[in-house]
DNA sequence: AAGAAGTTCAACCGCTCAGTG
DNA sequence: GCACTGAGCGGTTGAACTTCT
């Protein structure tokens, strides 16, 4: 039992409208309103299916939309808001006069998560990824937790691919006083190549490896059935005595620690490794140093501490959340 | 200057939901 | 309660544009 096609699709226009549809179609709905979309390209003169009108003006047609950059009000807004109900594109365009699902959803696709990402931000969970890898670490026995920097890896590999071949990346993987061994010599002070993929990958695996084993304990005691999980407004926040390094990233700390220390990564990804992994510092196309990179210091100027997620007061929206 | 690679965003598709008889 | 229909939603695609090599 097949579905009953919106229009018959021969005879159906269908990609890029021109000027003469667009005028078709908005002085029809001046008119005549937008009740019924399988009548109005009829009606209208146009050989397009309903559907494609109905999409047509409200997403681009409308004379209430707005059609230029999004502020950074409204990127902050869009942020809080997904982290608290996911996906649902036209709930939080509903929060944004003038914008339309298809407009926040494309934002989000094309700037936002990229910014999460290069946040060290999980877009998805919009967790840090250190503290994903932390739970990860709770999924595994003892002899398995040896395996965390491959599962880690398998997880974050692409974001942090991402990150850090846009970027040029400045590895120093600082020995600490108990390790005693040399690290210059085995990954290179002030080694300033990129490399290839394959290497930038061999030394993450590396780094977490140190870590991991530098913190055996830390990583063990986060177990989940000693997990207490408490509600921050809309986040939940895991709260675990004997892990506070994993606990409650999320915008507001993070950036704010980021700027502070100018690692973003160092705060993020490599907090789990604290001070073992070293620092990952970012230069900028002329080689400067940048305190963060440019990406991060916009990213905690849009988190900043008076915006984290669940401050996020039920006056502030435009519309009632569902 | 030209081709490749990456990015953006308008448009489409198929599914779900709500309204109606 | 059921079937049907229109509207709306979120995921995906691909053309156009931009940037890189």
């Amino acid at each position: 039992m097949g579905r009953i096609p919106c229009c018959e699709k021969e005879n159906v226009k269908r990609g890029q409208w021109t000027p003469e549809e667009d005028n078709k179609l908005s002085s029809y709905i001046a008119q005549h309103g937008t009740r019924n979309w399988r009548l109005i390209p009829k009606n209208a003169g146009l050989q397009r299916c309903g559907k494609s009108c109905r999409l047509r003006w409200t997403n681009y047609l409308r004379p209430d939309l707005k059609h230029g950059q999004f502020s950074q009000a409204e990127e902050e807004t869009i942020m809080k808001l997904h982290a608290v109900v996911g996906n649902r594109w036209s709930l939080i365009a509903a929060q944004l006069p003038g914008r339309t699902d298809n407009d926040v959803k494309n934002h989000w696709n094309t700037k936002l998560k990229k910014k999460l990402t290069g946040m060290g931000i999980d877009p998805v969970t919009h967790k840090s990824f250190s503290h994903l890898m932390a739970e990860i670490a709770t999924t595994l026995g003892p002899p398995q937790v040896a395996n965390l920097t491959e599962a880690a890896l398998g997880c974050f590999k692409d974001e942090m691919l991402h990150l850090l071949t846009k970027k040029r990346v400045d590895f120093q993987l600082q020995p600490t006083s108990s390790q005693g061994g040399n690290m210059n010599s085995a990954y290179g002070m002030n080694n300033t190549k990129p490399d290839t993929k394959e290497d930038t990958v061999e030394k993450i695996k590396l780094g977490l490896s140190r870590a991991i084993q530098q913190q055996p304990d830390m990583i063990l005691s986060n177990k989940p059935w000693e997990l207490e999980t408490t509600n921050v407004g809309a986040t939940q926040t895991h709260v675990n005595g004997g892990c506070n390094a994993f606990t409650a990233f999320q915008y507001g700390q993070s950036a704010f620690v980021a700027e502070e220390d100018g690692s973003p990564w160092n705060q993020s990804m490599c907090s789990t490794a604290g001070d073992q992994l070293g620092h990952l510092k970012l230069e900028d196309e002329n080689g400067e140093e940048s305190e963060g990179g440019k990406e991060i210091r916009n990213g905690s100027s849009l988190f900043s501490t008076d915006s984290i997620l669940w401050d996020l007061p039920s006056d502030d929206l435009m519309n009632p959340m569902v």
